[in-house]
DNA sequence: GCCGGATGTCTGATTTTCAGACAGGATATA
DNA sequence: TATATCCTGTCTGAAAATCAGACATCCGGC
């Protein structure tokens, strides 16, 4: 089933992250909104951050399974980037009224399913073990959490773009390296 | 609830009848462009003729239900007109592949409902006799029902405002004299 | 005349949504 | 400090919505 009632929360939500700050709204705010019971909110979510990480995760995946292979990262981060722009009132919003660890751990999270979703669409199959798996997402997730904090702290002002740019210049892509070091033949 | 599967169903109907013609699309169409069981459809609705109705009628309802004042008739009309000509192509699919017979029952249900609607709103409480009420309605839809087959046997483009315009000018609105005519004080 | 696909109807299981109540915490107010 | 208020998160059990699957029927193409 296509859950369009679980649909309809996220999007009040971002409908009024986009008038306030998070630390404005309320869950009874969020479900008269969209005209539904509080208790449906918690049958999806646990609290409103896991619907913020539900959110932003989903939308990662989604761009992420449109762009399965190494040679297209590029083209996967742009639209990351792209996505992230366009919602940029929504996640200053957030990050402006979410305390220091509530927001590590957030957006550990979000990391942490994205880069996992963009393993397993690099894999496709492929196996390797899980000291290596774990030792690759680290690396990703530590730059992506980095990149990211960087970017917020400048209110998403920062061409992230051109940074990212002379980064691949300096450090040429090294994932396919990685994966094939390490993989199980 | 908000029943957000229902309004998807509505909104795939009226998705596809952008692309084609009535005659060509199926229930199983339907459902499956917004993914729920074939079951769900007939849940909400008896069949597609009756959707169609529903999607109809209930625009109208909430258009009417923004004008309650008599003197705010004419603008209630406009917008009635400016709703139509946004779905067009929707309309136009409809009509163009939909019987004679099934038209008109269609067409007529969508009039009873919205005149039924607009008098109650109109009379905000008042009481009229049956009889007299009955009239009135015949009166409404008929007028209603003519006016509209004539514009869509145009294919829309005939300029019905200023028919309307002409006609209103020849006879005065009469609404509200005919309810007090009938009013039981 | 037969087949495939669409329709409308039914059954019963499962999932989703609901109202209502409760304890705990935070906040404001007096 | 005490009291009131509002939000939270959790729990019940009832009700509503959604599902899969089957069935008889009808219709258009072959």
């Amino acid at each position: 089933m296509a859950n369009f009632t679980k649909k309809a929360i996220r999007d009040s939500f971002i409908k009024l992250l986009n008038e306030r700050p998070l630390s404005q709204i309320t869950v009874k705010d969020i479900v008269s909104d969209c005209g539904v019971n509080r208790n449906t909110f918690y049958y999806y979510f646990e609290d409103i951050p896991k619907l913020m990480e539900d959110i932003f995760s989903e939308d990662l995946e989604e761009i992420i399974k449109k762009y399965p292979k190494i040679e297209n990262a590029e083209a996967c981060i742009d639209e990351m980037i792209d996505s992230a722009l366009e919602q940029k009132r929504v996640i200053l919003h957030m990050y402006n009224s979410t305390n220091r660890e509530m927001y590590e751990h957030y957006l550990w999270n979000v990391c942490d399913h994205a880069i996992s979703t963009y393993l397993d669409t690099l894999l496709d199959g492929r196996k390797i073990s899980e000291n290596d798996m774990h030792a690759i997402k680290t690396y990703l997730e530590s730059f992506s959490f980095g990149m990211i904090s960087n970017w917020l702290r400048s209110g998403m002002n920062e061409d992230i773009r051109s940074t990212l740019k002379r980064i691949r210049e300096i450090k040429k892509e090294i994932m396919e390296d990685m994966i094939s070091n390490c993989e199980i033949k």
